[in-house]
DNA sequence: CGAACGATTGAGCTTCGTCAATGTGCGTGG
DNA sequence: CCACGCACATTGACGAAGCTCAATCGTTCG
């Protein structure tokens, strides 16, 4: 999800010019210096689908770096109604760097794997490296960039746009091209999750792109896009 | 608008507790030196109603405190159509602190006034104060976290609900009590821009909460909440 | 095979947007 | 002062989009 226009030509690599989609740019500005210490306070750990790396409102020990598989940010209120707050795929930053609180729960919607670092490492070493917390705010605006995209397809678009505009999301970020397959490792109920809308109409304005030739689908764990510039039209 | 639950203990005034209100932090962790250095290099400056402060795409020279008034923060896509993004009240921080172009345009909804910081002075400041850079950080969380509860609001609520949360809103930020008057200074039509509606359906829902006996309206421009609860309870 | 889970499809209903008519307050010029 | 025009607001009728409820289908896994 979505853009951050940082106006900054870093060089965090970018997938995709066309769509909305861009890299988190942390890494781009930072001398190497930087990135040695922060290889040296991170490590790996590997989630499996549906695992929880964060609970909203625990205190905020760690931020994450997505290295691969797909997160989702949710935050929940008083209700216990949970509204999505985005999606973080590979390359991408999630957690407070910094709150001393965690603002939003973050679950692996796929199998994951994640670099994970302490917040206070972070902290520390952006207290002491202006590079470095330049890149934090690099980074905390991006994910401001994300928020402001979200709001835009939440508050504006239509059913069918939605759904377009997440398909071709994921496509942009797949990398593939027409009539290649993508992967779309989440369920109907997932999809619909994030987009909020319902689990039916999901289904409904999947079949309904797919029946007019714009993607085809081979089974209900991927998809093909036959007409890449119908979709991004249809996602407006 | 809206809650940043930032975990954080400032000195910065929350005015009201119970709604999802929160002043934006940045001074409030401020060492002295650093609001004597703030306060250097800051200017004020007056906004008529419909002033435009800054431009989606300009360069990013300023950002701004909100002494007074409301600002509007909108951002247009490729269509030309206009997604807002939220309000900045008083004591909130607008604009850019890390990107070199503005990410939204800033518009005037009421006669305001604004502190000015030029935001290379800003970053300046930010790269030899820590705390400053810190301030800076919390601000950027402050805004993360306004802008994830406009996305609720935004992808999850009914129309009545979404008017209630504004009245909800304002009501908490007035500081006034039940059955005093609080101004509504913003027409229905920029309600409707501001919760995703239409003119029409403002107007009725706020006839519909005003009927049911939660509010009064005794002209236009302003409302008396004749049962807090009941408001809070409409605003989900 | 049968159960469980996810996906699809249909029917009906609610909500909200659209279009159009009407009402209301205010400033301006006669 | 009054009449007029204008901007904003309200109200009603109608329709479309999307939600709810319910039935059915397909796949996978025991």
């Amino acid at each position: 999800m979505i853009a951050a226009r940082t106006g900054q030509d870093t060089a965090a690599p970018e997938r995709c010019r066309r769509c909305e989609i861009r890299d988190a740019a942390i890494c781009g500005s930072l001398p190497d210096s930087g990135l040695a210490r922060l290889s040296a306070i991170g490590r790996t750990r590997k989630l499996k689908r549906g695992d929880t790396l964060t609970w909203e409102g625990d205190d905020a020990q760690t931020v994450a770096n997505v290295r691969s598989g797909i997160l989702r940010l949710t935050a929940g209120n008083a209700d216990g109604e949970q509204q999505i707050l985005g999606l973080a795929f590979e390359s991408e930053f999630v957690g407070q760097f910094h709150d001393r609180q965690e603002r939003y729960s973050v679950m692996a919607l796929t199998d994951a794997t994640v670099c994970l670092f302490r917040r206070t490492d972070f902290a520390a070493l952006a207290a002491e490296t202006p590079a470095m917390a330049n890149a934090v705010m690099t980074a905390l605006s991006s994910e401001l960039g994300r928020a402001q995209q979200w709001m835009r397809l939440l508050g504006r678009k239509s059913a069918e746009e939605r759904v377009a505009t997440f398909l071709w999301d994921l496509y942009c970020r797949s990398g593939a091209h027409e009539d290649h397959p993508v992967p779309l490792p989440l369920t109907r109920q997932q999809i619909a999750d994030v987009l909020g809308l319902t689990i039916e109409t999901v289904s409904r304005k999947i079949r309904q792109i797919s029946r007019s030739g714009t993607i085809e689908l081979p089974d209900l764990r991927s998809f093909r896009v036959r007409s890449a510039a119908a979709l991004e039209r249809l996602a407006a």
